[in-house]
DNA sequence: GATGAATGAGCGTTCATTCAT
DNA sequence: CATGAATGAACGCTCATTCAT
């Protein structure tokens, strides 16, 4: 499939030059979403800041609907990236508390890819339309955590896993999410991840977890007495 | 040669017609906000909904950010009057278990008031000024469950109940409103009680309670086995 | 939600038909204002009388301040067009009688360029902010008539020459005003200028002028009796 | 037309009140005109400003314009009485320069009755209906000095008198707002009334004045030399 | 294609005026 | 008569969108 060299460069340039006017407005959206909210975050603004003029801004997204839309899409692929990245390839997960584990720290990692638009994508922007694919990740991860379970579904103590997909779901991000939105540089977030994955130990098993083994003893304990 | 609009409500209504049209108003807004979002619920709209003119919405709310305000405290002080109205006076809880299920029943119902009106104020309203205010009913939640787990703090194993309450605080709220939104008539509001209760004491306990004898005893039973 | 309008111009025109817009927009202005008088004349108003969305005229103008800030710029530069033009280059005049007499012509000059303008700039607009720089023509004029008396200050009976220059500067121009406003045509300008210079020379001068032969005659004789 | 004394007081307090009330009003129109300028002095802010409620503001007068204008009359009013009382019965002036000394002074005395309030309402308001009247002091005062001219015209050098007392009236007054304005105090209304004088009696007289001897003195010098 | 001048519906807001109480 | 709640036309201004150059 190769083309001819004096060819092929006349055309590729221009398409690589639009795609870098596409990604320019995108990231100028973001910018001027973070910095001035949705309602003063106008389409003659974020193309003065993408270095555009307004018409180009609209030869590649036809409303401002379609250009947020666009850029809850890319922000949504981002996190979604990292989460695939991080959990690999593992669909079929042996041990419940390395899933968790791995789960948790994943989304700790989603999460931080763009906290502040994130806040203003879930926070300010009207859910209408192709705007309410800011959940679509969300939606993909309880997916993503009900197989999890499914394949686990002996070391839980969990009949109706749906309803425990749904505590979880709703549950672990919004911590991570105002975990990140309070501690901009991920200071604790190893103990945020210990503590989450804790709960979700806790949560779904009979005993949470054969290494916290203090608190088996202490549970026997109690059991036992 | 426009001033600046402020904050400040305009003018106490004395007679009893006026404040007819200040709640007129107000439940109007609660109405357009939660039909037609934020970005179209212009002062103008509103005050049709209300069947009132604009200028007797401007005699009593100085701006649209005062308007929505005024929603946003009003519907705050609902939540909070559910709230106080079922914890009672037990600002000295002795059983924890007692404890976090008559507090995840209050939730419950508190977010229960107008769950849409809700979600439109946390989801779409830019958070400036008073807007911000929304958050206060966690806030105050916060302190609440604050209070409840330094007096039972020997029922449970943390020492940083900061990072406890922070968990708390953000998880079962969220699981809480999501539940919310997706079950409008609350058939299944007791079984996500006893699920957030079980979580809550799950992660907050050596062992879950000691009245949850079922589960002790499938506990045993497992862990003896 | 609303941001407070500044003064700074907003755009540079770079295409000749934006030039041309916005002089449309401050001729319409002009007109608008003698017709309708400032309260009556709203942007809206205007841009219509220009031929022009407003839409157009906030590109150029972000505010009905800055617009008729703009207008009166324009409309002092003409004045002040006129009144270098005539003056010509003697910044050292030698005869009182001739650099009086010039200048009076400069002025009624001045005043015709445009005074229905000039009225409603001076009479109804409100002195705030920029729009106060309508009195800027007669503060440069001070200065220009401070500088001629202090260069012929031998032939005048004044030592203190701020108070003449506050009363000429402050009895001509009203003269000239009212007349020009009453003599559409200037069908009288001659006699309105040799009664002002006279008056001028009569009261700077000890003896009015070595022209006026007849007065000087009269004088004499009144004295010598 | 004596009344009986029982009857009588029961509807003057009535009258009186009213009567009352609309100086009040009047007064608190002035006073909102001069802090807030005409733009922003709305008929609520006035009626507030008075003690007086909307609707009784508009039981004594009909309109916004009616209101102003009642004011601009009693203003006109209070100049004139001032006038004539200084101006005393000498219909029939018998000095020239005796007749411009008290004319001067009484114009100093007019212009001094509510300088800020004759600012407003010759700069700001809209000069549309009975709110012109503004200038009716300056017209009734061009009749005065035609009068006084004419009695006196033998002492005057100009034959037609009424161009004198055209630019008389417009020269005087306007000298005498500006003084008025820039000197609160009227620490130096002497000065002032004196120079007025000197030029009135310069610009109408053959010889400025008798009675200004070393005046005289030096032109006769000049004119022997 | 890229530009930016032009558009105009619609926004938040004011205020002179009316009228039920 | 006084009150003040109610009215709504009109204002200044913004911004998503179009289109001539």
């Amino acid at each position: 499939m190769r083309a001819i060299p004096t060819m092929l460069p006349r055309r590729r340039p221009r398409q690589a030059r639009a795609q870098a006017t596409v990604d320019a407005i995108i990231q100028a959206t973001a910018r001027v979403l973070i910095e001035d909210g949705y309602d003063r975050a106008s389409t003659n603004r974020i193309a003065q800041a993408a270095g555009v003029s307004i018409g180009s801004l609209y030869q590649y997204f036809p409303s401002k609907e379609a250009l947020v839309a666009a850029l809850v899409e890319t922000h949504v692929d981002r996190m979604m990236e990292v989460v695939t990245r991080i959990l690999g390839h593992d669909t079929e997960p042996s041990d419940l508390r390395q899933s968790a584990d791995i789960l948790v720290c994943a989304l700790i990692a989603a999460y931080r890819v763009d906290p502040k638009l994130h806040h203003v994508l879930c926070q300010e922007v009207p859910k209408i339309g192709d705007l309410r694919r800011i959940y679509e990740f969300e939606q993909i991860l309880a997916d993503v955590i009900r197989k999890h379970l499914q394949s686990l579904r002996h070391q839980i103590r969990h009949q109706n896993i749906e309803r425990a997909v749904f505590l979880l779901i709703n549950a672990v991000p919004s911590v991570i999410r105002a975990a990140v939105e309070n501690d901009a540089e991920g200071a604790n977030d190893e103990a945020l991840s210990s503590d989450l994955t804790d709960m979700i130990l806790r949560y779904l098993c009979y005993v949470p977890s054969a290494e916290s083994g203090q608190f088996i003893a202490v549970t026997a304990e109690k059991v036992s007495a």
